[in-house]
RNA sequence: GGGCGGGUGGUGAAAUGGUAGACACGCCAGUUUUAGGAACUGGUGCCGCAAGGCAUGGAGGUUCAAGUCCUCUCCCGCCCACCA
């Protein structure tokens, strides 16, 4: 009785193997070429993964996979943004403390991704929330201070008024509090900026050297939102406009306010020397240009609105103006500099003391990390600080200039700051030196393919950007942009079409798939459900395709022998086995899973048909499908009698000049139709083969003995008619 | 309003301008001396007994040939959004 396949068995055996023998250790230095693939870190949500998680996880591994066997020394490593919002929240509910929470998740985390043998070297895991890698995320925050990047301003921020307590935009839906519905209001903080704006035209700029789909490219421009206008005063009221032309058609100011209303007041429009209007709208935003602008209702369409809305003046027929004669050429961004205050707990504390002498002083390097103390309270304060505020033993302290009394700065940083700079850590994961050192970023950057969710392609990006290229110029890294290719994956909604949520309670834990159909089955379902960049629902039948698909591939092995191999007996046959080398490779190349996949079981269904299968032929199929389904391949690879992993082969390469088939069956059209086909062989001429074609006795029929117009014969691939 | 995607069988989907529906799910019939399916074999776009005809949201166009290119139009999804 042959072996089932058993795959709880096999992939348990072959995840503690790989863990010993360490194949998937990427090495700081190496003779190999060097390969940078990364994913998303994963945020650690008390959730536990869900099937959609690993999707990107799985389709960077299979191209990690394949690098590795075309002989790359690949780094894959993974780690976790644990600093966050609903952790805190989770905190402030139970009275548990985060470090508590955040190690339980990733525990589970780490324990259900290891379980789908994705490649990733866990010798390099990372965790934002540790103190060994916020310190640097601190020291990387007093660069920032050091040139004066780094400064305070008074900010608005969100505030509910009833729960007391500062709100980051995420938790303001429809402009009300997330928990309780209350309406937020704006309130007026000093908070830490971060002043991207300086690296605006860079960040638009390098975009053209990066390769990215043009779809985000186009999001970061736009986000970025760089425009030319001019500055034109009218009187003391200085407006921005991109249409300095249309400066004749401009027939009242607005400036922004909190509602319509004529303010009483008249200024000179300079090019008709009219005196002109001045309202106030809230259409205008207060935050870009200069906050005012000139109306011209025959130009724009709001202006017009608002015109016949308060009986303002139109002027149709204008003269244009040349752009600088009325006012100066000037550069406007949408891009704001960054907050970068939180009024919470679960963050990392900005490193900085207050001195009443010195007034803002830098924690010296040597006294950081800067620890988060513990508190027993984990909401914010009543007057919106962070709980930090109310750690009197922590916040006071002294000044390290001084040595006098002080205070310390009890904001934390956004979410976003340990994932600005984590794929720079992972080139040098235990330095406690340097954030990295220089030779290894030398070696791993720039990342050759970061994967990651639409959500993401503006913020992240263009934050890390920013990092990058701000630590480039202190010749700190070695690329000015960290990311060579970006790609998205799209994501997987539960079975009726919808977001996966534990609200709506149609989360699909990957634990269950695993359980029943193994690792490898969900591996292959997840590339094979649809395209990798599309969204995608989960369907739970479908999922017994694939796993048959493995079930085939297992049982060819109670059919090989050792000889004359498919690609030897004929043409058809070598073609094939090279034009599924061909099209797995590229399809894994350009992330077209779903097609590699298929290509695979056309292959194996090919292989199935035949009495007997060489040993030579199945070890290909295994080693393409290697990348996809690691474990029963690995088991399928040592039953073959190899000492050695499947993968650490040699990934196959085609030769062109097998794809061809010596006899290719062309389709005759007549007129358009399909009406029948015809066997040629290579060597055959066009002439040959239209000789052929019209001596058939069904093109004969259709052509109902009439002298086609035309014969057009497309070599290899069709012979069209007309009549 | 702007930007980007999409619309192909019962379903997920394939298709350098060259035989539309590969591959897979489901379904149907049969096989495996009972049952079961995460087994096997065959069938399966629609209409038609057949010959054949019709089919890629809709309407036109270019072409020997269009899912694919062009024009118009309808619908769906996502992201951004009074950014002058």
């Amino acid at each position: 009785m042959a072996k089932e396949y058993n795959p709880k068995e096999i992939e348990g055996k072959w995840q503690k193997e790989w863990e010993k023998s360490l194949i998937y250790r990427a090495l700081d230095s190496s003779k190999k070429p060097k390969y940078y693939a990364l994913i998303e870190f994963p945020y650690p949500s008390g959730d536990g993964l869900h099937v959609g998680h690993p999707r990107p996880y799985i389709g960077i591994d299979i191209i990690a996979r394949k690098k590795r066997m075309e002989g790359f020394n690949v780094l894959y490593p993974i780690g976790w943004d644990a600093f966050g919002l609903p952790t805190e929240n989770y905190a402030i509910k139970t009275g548990k403390d985060p470090r508590i929470v955040t190690k339980e998740n990733s525990d589970t985390f780490r324990r259900q991704i290891q379980s789908l043998g994705i490649s990733f070297d866990w010798s390099r895991e990372i965790n934002t929330t540790d103190p060994k890698y916020y310190k640097w995320t601190q020291w990387l925050f007093l660069k920032f201070l050091e040139k004066g990047l780094a400064y305070k301003a008074k900010m608005a921020i969100n505030w509910c008024p009833k729960d007391k307590i500062g709100l980051a935009n995420e938790e303001v839906v429809d402009g009300a509090c997330e928990r309780c519905g209350t309406p937020v209001e704006q309130k007026e903080k000093e908070q830490w900026m971060l002043a991207i704006t300086k690296y605006a035209d860079r960040l638009l700029d390098d975009l053209d050297t990066v390769d990215y789909p043009e779809r985000v490219k186009t999001q970061q421009r736009n986000w970025i939102g760089k425009s030319e206008g001019a500055l034109i005063k009218f009187d003391d009221i200085e407006i921005f406009t991109t249409r300095p032309d249309t400066i004749f058609g401009a027939t009242f100011i607005v400036i922004s306010g909190k509602e319509d209303r004529f303010t009483g007041r008249y200024v000179t429009n300079p090019a008709t020397k009219e005196k002109i209007p001045v309202w106030e709208a809230e259409y205008v935003m207060s935050d870009y240009g200069t906050g005012a602008i000139m109306a011209v209702p025959a130009h724009d369409e709001r202006d017009m609105e608002f015109a016949k809305k308060f009986s303002l003046p139109i002027v149709e027929n204008y003269t244009p103006a040349g752009f600088e004669d009325y006012g100066k050429k000037v550069i406007k961004y949408k891009l704001r500099d960054w907050v970068f205050s939180r009024q919470r707990y679960w963050g990392e504390p900005i490193p900085i003391v207050h001195c009443d002498k010195c007034g803002v002083v830098p924690v010296p390097e040597k006294d950081l990390p800067v620890l988060l103390p513990e508190v027993k309270n984990y909401q914010p304060t009543d007057t919106g600080e962070s709980p930090l505020a109310a750690i009197e033993e922590w916040a006071n302290t002294t000044c390290p200039k001084c040595g006098g009394k002080a205070k310390r700065e009890t904001d934390t940083m956004p979410n976003w700051a340990g994932s600005s700079w984590y794929f720079l850590r992972y080139c040098d994961h235990e330095n406690d030196k340097e954030f990295a050192s220089m030779d290894n970023l030398k070696y791993w950057m720039p990342v050759d393919w970061y994967n990651g969710g639409m959500e993401h392609t503006v913020l992240h990006l263009l934050y890390s950007r920013f990092w990058n290229k701000f630590l480039y110029d202190l010749k700190l890294v070695p690329t000015s942009e960290p990311y060579k290719k970006r790609t998205s994956h799209g994501l997987i909604l539960a079975e009726g079409g919808e977001k996966m949520s534990k609200s709506k309670g149609n989360v699909v834990n990957p634990d269950a798939i695993v359980e029943r159909f193994g690792a490898d089955t969900l591996r292959l379902y997840e590339m094979f459900m649809g395209p990798f960049e599309q969204a995608i629902a989960w369907n739970e039948e479908s999922l017994v395709g694939p796993r048959r698909f493995l079930e085939r591939v297992w049982k060819l092995k109670d059919k090989i022998y050792q000889g004359k191999a498919l690609e030897d007996t004929d043409y058809q046959g070598l073609a094939l086995v090279h034009q599924t080398i061909k099209k797995v490779s590229l399809d894994i190349e350009s992330m077209g899973f779903n097609t590699a996949v298929s290509t695979l079981m056309i292959f194996t269904n090919t292989l199935d048909k035949q009495e007997k299968v060489s040993q030579k032929e199945f070890e290909t199929l295994l080693i393409l499908l290697a990348p996809f389904a690691p474990h029963i391949t690995e088991e399928l690879w040592e039953i073959l009698g190899h000492k050695d992993s499947i993968h650490l082969q040699k990934w196959p390469v085609y030769d062109p000049q097998k794809i061809e088939k010596d006899e290719i069956t062309l389709a005759i059209q007549i007129d358009g139709k399909v009406r029948a086909s015809l066997t040629v062989s290579r060597g055959q001429s066009e002439d040959e083969i239209k000789t052929a074609v019209l001596a058939m006795s069904e093109v004969k029929k259709w052509l109902g003995g009439k002298e086609p117009k035309r014969v057009i014969v497309v070599p290899r691939k069709i012979i069209s008619i007309v009549t």
